[in-house]
DNA sequence: GGTAACTGGGTTTTT
DNA sequence: CCCAGTTACC
């Protein structure tokens, strides 16, 4: 029998237990903030094993990667480890969309090599082909390669035409219609010649596959259970999937929460959690709506935050009475509140709560900066999560550039970027030598020698180089080797290429170390693509402490988690609400689910940050002085559950001067006292 | 003509 | 940090 200490119903309220035991029919699970949505999802899975469902054939769609690995362990732990038993197949739509378009890349027309771009990526194949729709160089006001790339991906996941989303979303690229119309197009020959493939295709394919007549029986009867978290958040492609899967909704598994739907920019509509309710006539709908993560004074802000739009009667309530209610601290500027942020986490720390225990919640990454810089140096050990990531650094990216290219040759963009890498060669340069190969026709690789030799005569000894190396590269047997040989032939380019090479060489190094363990090179490039390792601490000081670290995350990324003591900085029209949402009311709604999230990840202490005046506020860049003051997120009934306290007084940089004078070991807070 | 090196201005959120 | 624009070298 199986393990049962500490079962999956201990401690399970009557809402998560009927939940946890619900049968076959389609089930809504409507769970509130902190209802122990995650709790209940992984007991259910448990539950369900424990019912004879093998584990093979129930599955877990869940938003992050995280996210899945953590309830799929939990949900092991919870009924024991099987032997023999194989594990829930899980992941985010994104990965198990790729799984499955890997394994059926024939059918899909896809070479075995095929190459997963990222956003980035895709941004950089439109660059290359931007000018044969007379959408480069300068003079009128041209779209950049970025925001094409996002009109694309906006095309894609709202299941709209180009025409509309220019109006609605990017009106000033409209008198540009016809070229981004004809770019997109062309972009999408391009792909499918270079068996180059973006995030949005993989959901596409894997909505294809489930289409065919014959393959979409095999690939939905596979399953048992499918279960979708943060459902909320699904846009109309992933809709159509859920369904092509559960057709009749049997095994189908939905929870969510439409006040936390925050990724509208992507596509996503809350709308299909409510009308998930009414698409079947046996669908049970369950509400979680006892909070188990925060004290009752917070809970009373998160209601009077929660939109009121927001489906359900879904009202929080706790046992958690008492507590301290929620601060707003007036600071006189981003400094001061830099520095009332540092003040109360080392004060936090010297009561005795970990730094782990705490974090720094952010509309946008930049938005901690000067909170950074005042951590670092106060020598507080902290990591980043969300914003800039290290895949997105430019020598992790010429690296897996030219990864890339051992398995799939044709790939331009990789060239394009290896080839740039080299002293001599710049774009011109570099394009005439990536169309002059054609590399969509053959093995680029093999045909490289000829091109070398119309380049300019003092870079061909260092283009030889690059190509012996690559070329030797993909006979290696295993894995780490090629990664290896790969990274030796980049060396001396990065040498070359970066000041800092040492601190990258380093990265990569690491990287390089991490490909040892795994089978497939394309694979894990495509894997890591797909679920990027976190920035480089750069700035955090050496963890003297333990890996005790305060977090600081964006909102998005701090989805689903929680902490005993959160701060959120920058709650000031423009910021936070972001001005990019003032102007509609659907920008605001979604930036009110947003504060709605920040809020509800506080279990204990919250505070909540108005700087008075932000320099390089956009409010402000006519008159630098100007007062941005006012919140609508503070208005009168969110000020009268909270306390207000001021730190008005002005303060000089001193943090950013030590830090620029390498004097970040001198304790500059004892200046401030 | 193409490239590198420098300067100044700008930056939402993610799979 | 990334991008666009400028200038000076090959």
């Amino acid at each position: 029998m199986f393990d049962h200490t500490g079962g999956w119903d201990a401690g399970l309220d009557d809402a998560q237990l009927s939940a946890v035991t619900h049968g076959d029919d389609p089930l809504v699970i409507m769970a509130g903030a902190g209802t122990g949505k995650t709790r209940t999802l992984t007991a259910r899975v448990a539950a369900l094993m424990e019912r004879g469902v093998p584990a093979d054939r129930i599955l877990l769609l869940t938003f992050t990667r995280r996210a899945a690995d953590d309830m799929l362990a939990r949900a092991e732990s919870l009924i024991g480890a099987v032997p023999g038993s194989r594990r829930p197949q899980g992941g985010t739509f994104h990965a198990v969309a790729h799984r499955h378009v890997a394994a059926h890349a024939a059918s899909l027309g896809l070479s075995a090599g095929c190459t997963l771009l990222d956003p980035s990526d895709v941004a950089d194949v439109l660059d290359l082909m931007r000018g044969a729709f007379g959408l480069s160089g300068t003079g009128a006001r041209l779209p950049r390669s970025r925001t094409l790339a996002e009109a694309y991906s906006r095309c894609i996941n709202t299941q709209r035409t180009v025409s509309e989303v220019l109006a609605t979303d990017f009106p000033w690229c409209e008198p540009h219609l016809d070229a981004i119309t004809g770019l997109f197009r062309a972009f999408t020959e391009r792909k499918r010649a270079g068996s180059l493939i973006d995030f949005d295709d993989l959901l596409l394919f894997w909505r294809a596959l489930l289409r065919h007549d014959v393959l979409a029986t095999h690939l939905a009867g596979a399953y048992d259970h499918v279960l979708v978290d943060e459902y909320q958040d699904v846009n109309s492609i992933q809709v159509d999937i859920v369904r092509a899967l559960r057709p009749d909704g049997r095994g189908l598994t939905v929870v969510g929460d439409d006040a936390q739907a925050i990724y509208g920019f992507r596509g996503s509509d809350s709308h299909h959690l409510g009308d998930l309710t009414g698409q079947w006539p046996s669908v049970t709908t369950v509400r979680l709506e006892q909070n188990f993560r925060s004290t009752e004074p917070i809970l009373r802000l998160a209601n009077v935050v929660r939109p009121t739009e927001a489906s359900g009667s879904l009202a929080l309530f706790t046992d958690r009475a008492g507590g301290a209610r929620p601060r707003v601290c007036r600071c006189y500027d981003a400094p001061a509140e830099a520095r009332a942020i540092a003040d109360g986490i080392l004060e936090a720390h010297q009561r005795g709560v970990p730094l782990r225990d705490q974090a720094v919640l952010v509309r946008a990454a930049h938005h901690s900066d000067l909170v950074e810089v005042e951590l670092s140096v106060r020598r507080i050990p902290y990591r980043k999560f969300g914003g800039l990531r290290f895949l997105e650094a430019a020598h992790v990216k010429d690296f897996i550039a030219a990864a890339r290219l051992l398995d799939n040759p044709s790939d331009e963009v990789a060239w394009f970027r290896l080839l740039r890498l080299h002293h001599g060669i710049g774009p011109a340069r570099a394009l005439a030598m990536v169309e002059a190969l054609a590399p969509e026709r053959g093995d680029a690789l093999a045909a490289w020698p000829e091109a070398v030799a119309t380049a300019p005569h003092a870079v061909r000894a260092s283009l030889s180089a690059t190509l012996d190396g690559l070329i030797g590269a993909r006979t290696r047997a295993s894995t780490g080797e090629r990664a290896a040989a790969v990274l030796a032939t980049l060396t001396p380019l990065v040498r070359e290429r970066y000041v800092d090479h040492a601190v990258r060489l380093g990265d990569l190094d690491r990287l390089v170390g991490t490909a040892a363990e795994v089978d497939d090179l394309g694979l894990w490039l495509a894997e890591l693509t797909l679920d990027p390792p976190l920035s480089t601490g750069d700035l955090a000081g050496p963890p003297h402490l333990d890996e005790d670290y305060v977090s600081i995350s964006t909102i998005h990324s701090a989805k689903g988690l929680e902490w005993p003591i959160v701060h959120i900085p920058h709650v000031i029209d423009g910021a936070f609400p972001s001005d990019m949402a003032l102007g509609s009311p659907t920008g605001l709604a979604e930036e009110r689910r947003l504060f709605y999230v920040a809020v509800t990840r506080a279990k204990d202490e919250l505070s909540l940050y108005s700087p008075l005046r932000l320099p390089h506020h956009r409010r402000a860049r006519d008159d630098r002085h100007s007062y941005a003051p006012t919140s609508r997120f503070l208005d009168a009934a969110a000020l009268a559950v909270m306390e207000v306290e001021e730190h008005m007084r002005p303060t000089v940089p001193v943090a950013a001067v030590a830090v620029a004078a390498g004097t970040v070991e001198v304790d500059v807070s004892a200046l401030w006292n």
